[in-house]
DNA sequence: GTTGAAAGATGTGCGCC
DNA sequence: GGCGCACATCTTTCAAC
């Protein structure tokens, strides 16, 4: 596997890889192969070079929140008390542990992390505020805006 | 195809299969089978209704932003000027044509809509900020918040 | 990058509990 | 109503070119 600090060349048909594939992770080969005008067996081991060098990182089902009952999403702005390398390690370990934190990012700024969190309602996450965020030593502040509609959410990159 | 607006009832059963294509949406049905202990055949009938529900959205690729040189992320906090029905969608309309703006959220508060956006670097994003955002009429301020690490990333909804 | 052939996965019909 | 079996179909995958 090529190391993944070095970044690999893409090149056009790559990219038109990438991206049908970021819409459709399970378009069959045969049809990926018709629409790039390649035959499958190319296409599959560009595909499979792709993975191996982790230009692909997963695939994954992307579900509708409302159909599984988890349809609060919340942002959180957090500013720790305490700001030692150890204390923000410890914050984001917990932050991985808990499921309902969707996406925690480490950012410039008045506020130290931003997290996505996503539950089934205010009460839960009025839980999740007090049982969770609050329960962690060093937490000074959060600030939470909760999400009244998604207008638009997608997971691709857009590709030059 | 049952309507949208319905609530399909998901069984424990349904929720293993639903936890497990949200980590792979590759596997084998076979192996998927085996994992929760049912047959190929039942277990590819369950597959399927949950995709007709439109409990499973989609199928997507998850790419290393790193190595698609799309390293940069940006939230940003949009307030509109004038709060009109037509103003806010037009705007959500701008950002959903917007290959850059990956998420967009009307939200309570302060701040009318949140944007996550992914570029390049800081030139492309003053490039957003400046020819994108600031030529939209109705924009009365932007805050943007510069994302330094992603501590944890997951498309992965929790099921009770 | 192409072809062709073997191995394996998907998907359907039907009987069963 | 959902499960399991068996069979036909299509896809993946690996040669050799």
């Amino acid at each position: 596997m090529m190391p993944r600090h070095t970044t690999p060349d893409l090149d056009a048909t790559d990219r038109r890889i990438l991206t049908i594939l970021q819409r459709d992770a399970r378009i069959p080969n045969t049809e990926l192969a018709d629409e790039i005008g390649l035959t499958p067996a190319p296409t599959l081991r560009r595909v499979r070079r792709l993975e191996e060098e982790g230009v692909i990182h997963r695939y994954v089902a992307l579900l509708d929140p409302k159909l599984v009952n988890r349809d609060l999403m919340v942002m959180v702005r957090v500013t720790l008390d305490k700001q030692t390398k150890q204390g923000f390690e410890d914050f984001a370990d917990k932050m991985r542990a808990r499921p309902e934190v969707l996406e925690c990012y480490l950012c410039l700024g008045d506020t130290d992390y931003l997290l996505k969190v996503c539950v089934a309602d205010l009460d839960a996450y009025q839980n999740f505020l007090v049982e969770v965020l609050a329960a962690i030593p060093g937490v000074r502040n959060t600030d939470s805006t909760i999400i009244v509609k998604q207008e638009k959410y997608t997971t691709s990159l857009p590709l030059d």
